[in-house]
DNA sequence: AATTTAACTGAACATGCGTTCAGATCAAAG
DNA sequence: CTTTGATCTGAACGCATGTTCAGTTAAATT
């Protein structure tokens, strides 16, 4: 039997990566065989090259995919505004953009060894770009002189972290709404880079 | 040929552990053959089972000797004194201890689902006696007066996230030293959990 | 109704995997 | 000097891997 039904480009593309997703997501790229990403969307292994040149775009692909859809969402975040202001609206927006995508956070966290040094730069940047935004917000309020003086680049990349670090314990059936957790890690984070 | 020279039974052993903590550290436990570990510490695949009873033996003991390692120095700390000098010493000795063993760190993150279920629920105990050492310094903290009221359970969760994160980023041969960057993020807790 | 073509199957390819084990080697013990 | 036993080799086991491709199916087009 070849195809059981219909035209299924517009279908089976999308599903590859969200089978790919999943299973990198739960058990790691190195781990997951594309036999078992075919099984999950229903098709034979050689299928999926139809959808993909190989095993290591359906990585980058998911990632790049992450990385540029949190840009351009924050994008539409970045405003005028007190740094203050913009702090406490990244802090929220972080939060909640990281909780609805723990998947893909996941990856984009512990799969960069297995990207090719080619794609693990082209990730790299981007996720350069978006600490830039959060970096710059900091600058901001320095020079505003609500914020303490400080070595700018770590406070980033300790912000991001403790942040970030919320999609490895909360869970969205637990004694914690989003809301609540963000308005906890906002307390904090004020607290940590005001003077 | 067989044994080259001597009795290599204490030598071996240990170089057996060295060699897979760094190869998994640097491509994950599922990219890493035993026959790459063998060729590090120059015997064949087959001799390391004189040494474990398999590859997953080899991932939980570094595991397993990480976290007792990092319970048993945390203990030669534990003290007396006020909260807010037990919280400065627990930052500095969490920043110190991390930096010095990055490629353990590492893996006692990244490889826990590599973990079977009965070997994960052995680490994650582990984990959650660690802490709990910050947990009790903070809900002591509050008691005292000197930190804020909060939700010390996701304070101890976001520190963590914080100090660890630092691993990420250092390099020995960077502009900042140890002691400055402990200074740096002791500033930033300090202030993120007081009143 | 005939033709084309996108979508897929199923088998095959070479290679690598974790693990086992009989036999070789050599330091140490008697 | 002989025996013992720890240590390791080298080959083999069955199975899984990513990827390719000739052939099959059925929807879309003519």
């Amino acid at each position: 039997m070849a195809r059981t039904a219909g035209s299924h480009s517009d279908i089976t593309g999308p599903r590859v990566l969200d089978a790919a997703l999943r299973l990198f997501a739960r058990h790691g790229y190195a781990a997951v065989s594309m036999r078992q990403i075919a099984k999950e969307v229903g098709v034979q292994a050689g299928a999926l090259y139809n959808y993909t040149p190989d095993k290591q775009s359906l990585l980058f692909d998911l990632m790049k995919r992450h990385m540029e859809d949190l840009l351009a969402e924050r994008a539409k975040h970045r405003g005028a505004g007190s740094a203050l202001e913009q702090l406490e609206d990244f802090t929220r927006f972080h939060i909640r953009y990281h909780l609805d995508r723990s998947d893909e956070v996941f990856i984009a966290y512990m799969e960069l060894r297995n990207l090719t040094p080619e794609n693990f730069a082209e990730i790299e940047a981007l996720r350069r770009d978006y600490e830039n935004e959060l970096e710059a917000i900091l600058r901001q309020g320095e020079e505003e002189g609500v914020f303490a003086p400080a070595d700018t680049r770590i406070e980033t990349m300790a912000v991001i972290a403790m942040l970030t670090g919320v999609t490895t314990w909360y869970r969205a059936e637990g004694r914690l709404s989003a809301g609540e957790v963000e308005r906890i890690y906002w307390d904090m984070v004020r607290k940590a880079v005001s003077v």
